[in-house]
DNA sequence: TATGAATGAGGGTTCATTCAT
DNA sequence: CATGAATGAACCCTCATTCAT
């Protein structure tokens, strides 16, 4: 029990370093991008020595792969906690696009930039994972996309893969835009607005205004039928 | 004339040199991003000494700007040639896709990740460059998406601004997942799939379409209410 | 106690390589000028790698401004613990002169070449710094000055910086004439002769030759009468 | 004649490029002194290509030393035309103090800054340049002190050298004086004043002034003798 | 002769990483 | 375990100098 008394909080002790390590280094990472940031300035902002970073980490590199695994599984954790609870189609896509944009404008782009632009002169190793942790991390947007195809909700002669590009593709743009005006742009309104041109990309096109107009039709013409044969109900 | 003759090699001779530099040096930033890329490979790749780099061009961020330039005028130049020839809101946005996917897969998406990624990390002296260059290359596609609004060929509640990232940033995306599949994508038909799907984004959401909608609803519900008020017209 | 114990020698440790990389940088500085001097020579006198040499100080010429400091810093200290010990505004110059030979001697007018020659091709930085150390080195003479031109001791009709030159700038000569022949100087005898001539450059002119005159006059007259007085004395 | 016609302008267009690069190269050495000085610069401020520098002179050194030669030439020149024309060694040796401060500082100080300072960075060629020119330049003021000595005009207990010493050196710290307070100083008062100074040392430490003081200094003993032998005298 | 062009040699500086304490 | 200390390996850049034209 002695020895459990000292190395639990050893253990404690050395988890809270590795946490602090890893928040200094997304924080240098987000900021200065993979090449420029530096394990000196990483140690510092961790408050400890340089030598200190690879006592828990094997190389810049690896640091570096543990930030982003971190990072996208909190926020694939997050997605996958909220999106049981959305009911429809248009509710989760609503929620994943406001969930990416805050997420993404609260790490001020950095994590975002360093996932898409930077990965690859790190090496290939990299890459891998971010692959893997990109796929878990839309998976909740993949997967409600394919039962809503299944249901003829959304289109069927797309590729999941496109609109998925649609949906990320343009988060990243709008937040690419702003980080270039240097200006934070209104959320709640970027968010609805990219929500509605990306529902009419992806829902049916014409097929329902096609149904419905035969159906106005149909439906007026009973009417008038109705109308005609029992005018006096009216009355 | 013996002048010239004896001139105009040296001048052709420097501008071969100033080609290749730019050649080498746009291959050696595409494939290894700014920070990784170095002049020793740049000049290797050119088939001159190190120092030569540097007779040419005042430093390394200054051979990258102009190799961004140039790559941008480009392209920038290409769809400038061919747009006016274009007849009509949709042909002309599927020209702009189809050209931006064709040339970001020649140039291996190496060009792209350097301006989009690793643009913030060299300095602002760089940032503005792309900046600028960037609005160029998306101007004529703005103009004509400004004119079909006006038009009413395009949706008048969205910022003109958010279609822009909704085209390019999805496109990205597509050519994202291609490198990291390690495959070319379908071209054609994406270069199709993608318009088709911005198409229905940005085209007025038929007001029709909802108001029938409403309508069908309503309807509904109002044949049921009669159905079950006077079930023995059915029978 | 064990934590003091093992924290000082490292301190100390510390301490001894900056003063090593200090004594060879000064060496270095002193034997080819600040241009010449590189940093690896540096290192490699003090026994270390070049990296090493930064991670003490931030870099050339930093490493320069120390060294030049240091070296003013170390004669002036020297100037100002012997100057209140000398009595006389003589025997203070004549100190002066002979302890600013020796030193130069000593540091084989390699730093004052360094401080005088150099100090405008490195950037206005040093200068200052050469200008401020300057000042205190020679501040000892200068206030003994002051003073004796207050009590009449000096000429009063010349600025003190006027006198302040021709004290430090001949003896530079000297030095660089000794540089120039390859032999060390007569310091002792070169000290007295300088002295000499600087004293009858800075005493007041004629003042006291006036005043002796006027004393040889009163006192032949005065023997003149005491001659008469009593001229039986004499035979 | 018509061979020599064509030479002759050669030669003289020749002689015009050297002087032109030897003007340049004095202006460049003279602001940057000899390593910070580029020969890239000097070719642009004569107005010829960098390679034209290397057809006239073998090499950076070379010119330097070109440069350096000639500057001793001219002043040294303009001395040995103006000194047989005084009267009187105080008349010479005020018109070498005036001359030099006034050459030295059109020169803004670089020359002797270069030749004093650089001189020994450069390689023991130059430096051996350096004193035989300065030799010559020092050569009438040396001849004309070591007339006045036979003559008695000056102090005999004192090397020649050591007075030379004394008034380059004194001039030269006036001069960086001036430089390092960024202000020209009143040469014409600033001459008159170093001039006496210089020649109250220089002087023969008058022989009447000694006589009279050791003078004084018997009479007071001996005064001071007979006030004790006949005390009574004075009750 | 004059030069455009090219470069070898080297310099200062950075930084991830190692290791004894 | 934590770190002070040290460094190897590069990298960007400069510049005097050469040479074919």
């Amino acid at each position: 029990m002695s020895a459990l008394q000292r190395v639990a909080p050893r253990r404690a002790k050395s988890q809270l370093r590795i946490t602090e390590l890893l928040r200094a280094a997304r924080e240098v990472f987000s900021e200065h991008g993979y090449q420029q940031a530096t394990t000196a300035l990483i140690a510092e902002r961790a408050g400890v020595s340089e030598a200190t970073v690879f006592t828990y980490f094997a190389g810049k590199r690896e640091l570096c792969i543990q930030v982003i695994k971190d990072w996208y599984d909190e926020i694939s954790t997050e997605l996958e906690r909220e999106m049981p609870h959305l009911q429809g189609i248009h509710a989760k896509i609503s929620f994943v696009i406001r969930h990416h944009l805050i997420t993404l404008l609260a790490d001020g782009f950095g994590m975002c930039a360093l996932v898409l632009g930077e990965g690859r002169t790190v090496g290939p190793e990299l890459s891998s994972v971010i692959t893997e942790c990109a796929r878990r991390y839309t998976a909740p947007l993949m997967d409600c996309l394919a039962q809503a195809r299944e249901d003829g909700e959304v289109r069927q002669d797309m590729p999941l893969r496109l609109m998925r590009d649609l949906i990320y593709g343009s988060m990243e743009h709008v937040l690419w835009d702003s980080i270039t005006d240097q200006k934070r742009p209104a959320i709640d309104q970027t968010a609805e607005q990219l929500t509605a041109l990306v529902w009419s990309a992806i829902t049916p096109p014409n097929a329902s205004l096609e149904a419905l107009t035969r159906f106005r039709d149909e439906v007026r013409q009973a009417l008038l039928q109705t109308q005609q044969a029992a005018p006096s109900h009216s009355s």
